[in-house]
DNA sequence: CGCCTCATTGAAGAGTATCAAAAACTGTGG
DNA sequence: CCACAGTTTTTGATACTCTTCAATGAGGCG
């Protein structure tokens, strides 16, 4: 599951701290000096990374792979809080605040993460007040991409949810292909359902309306080309 | 609208530098120090304080009122994110990121609101690093709480959302009355509607059956007296 | 006291959840 | 490369919950 600083090849030449934007003030050798703390750990896929309650040895940062952070709902159902990818870190509210997470995170594929201990977090915070600026903006990110979810959750209509979703992963984890976006759709349709709090069979039956209008076209169950854009963005907004 | 330093006679003698926790590691004479920059501004019901759009002039601290933050779904439904009490403040997100907000905030009673004009904010950011701690501690509150409501918000059953809500409101509003609590609510009906994600009728509907089963008490149409909270909990996670 | 806003209640309807079954996909091993 | 098994997805039919629309009732402020 973790692995040492010489043989994750992968992790060596693909350091964490040149790809988070916290780090992106660093001088290069104050970033050489948290590489060197940085403990490696390889999850594969549908393995769980943090469990709610947990106590956290320190900031985990997303090397190479995605995950999802949800929770529990009421009636059992998983209830998806973000989607993480390369770059992206969490954890630094449980350090921040030294209490146990409040959500579970899975790798949806083969996932290497580099964990900067909270000793060294703390002593970076010390020593590099940049850092705490980089991470309130960070932190604010959060905030509003969660605002916007709740905004999205507050609106009746699943249409302009599954629309809405389907841009976000055309922003994040799109390729234009012609004149189209494919994209490589990280969540089952179960998992999708997760995310905007509608059933599998909505999302399914959504999913396949839009094919029938041309707007999107499935590629086996892993990849969506969307066709018109601008399709999904009338949908998502086309009630007053 | 604002009122100097000298007729607000109500911020004179309750600072809202004393009352909000990101100041509270502040030395005495710091703290007076910031106090003279601020701008009070008053509020009445009903009344807008910030718009989506506004850039703010700085950070706001709510001295004495209510207040309710949202953004207008799909369907141009109001959709509550927070309500923010004495103590509370906002805006910390557009001064550290300098954009616009992306919410409403309008006064739910008469507000008396104080404003640290950013450009003393910022100086408070370097010269008190604490502050720094602080408001990342604030920001990470913010965050667990829309973590919760989307959690909550993923549920679909209404029985939930409006128990826990009213848990919310007992929390943050209730005073013990012999072996109940009284809950001034700050929202209408429609508010609480706005809140959770349903319409008003239903809020009406569910709040009436509480009311016949025992649970809680409808004074009027601002006060609930919450008999026994426990049945309110069970109800929020009797589902499996 | 009267007006206006807000809240309640009822009946009908829309829409999504649920249940069930068939189809498609994914990955493994021959 | 193909067949197979397990998983995931799709599709259909039904049920149920919440919304919508409409009308009545209560509350609060001048």
């Amino acid at each position: 599951m973790s692995c040492s600083n010489h043989n994750c090849n992968k992790c060596q030449h693909n350091l964490c701290t040149h790809r988070v934007p916290i780090f992106s003030d660093l001088a290069s050798d104050e970033m050489n000096q948290v590489t060197d703390l940085i403990i490696r750990k390889k999850f594969d896929k549908g393995e769980l990374i943090v469990m709610e309650g947990n106590l956290l040895e320190g900031l985990y940062i997303i090397n190479q792979g995605r995950v999802k952070a949800f929770r529990y709902t009421q009636e059992a159902k998983e209830q998806i809080l973000y989607l993480f990818t390369e770059g992206d870190f969490f954890g630094e509210k449980n350090l921040l605040r030294k209490q146990p997470v409040t959500y579970y995170v899975e790798a949806l594929e083969e996932t290497n993460i580099c964990v900067i201990p909270h000793k060294n977090f703390y002593e970076l915070l010390r020593n590099a007040p940049s850092i705490s600026v980089k991470i309130m903006e960070q932190l604010c990110i959060r905030i509003e991409h969660l605002e916007s979810s709740i905004q999205n959750m507050g609106s009746k209509n699943m249409e302009s949810r599954v629309s809405l979703i389907l841009l976000e992963f055309a922003q994040k984890y799109g390729v234009r292909k012609g004149n189209g976006v494919l994209v490589d759709v990280p969540l089952t349709r179960e998992g999708i359902a997760n995310y905007i709090g509608v059933t599998r069979e909505t999302v399914s039956r959504k999913l396949s309306s839009l094919q029938e209008e041309g707007t999107i076209e499935l590629i086996g169950n892993k990849k969506i080309m969307i066709h018109t854009i601008k399709a999904l963005e009338l949908e998502f907004s086309k009630e007053i």
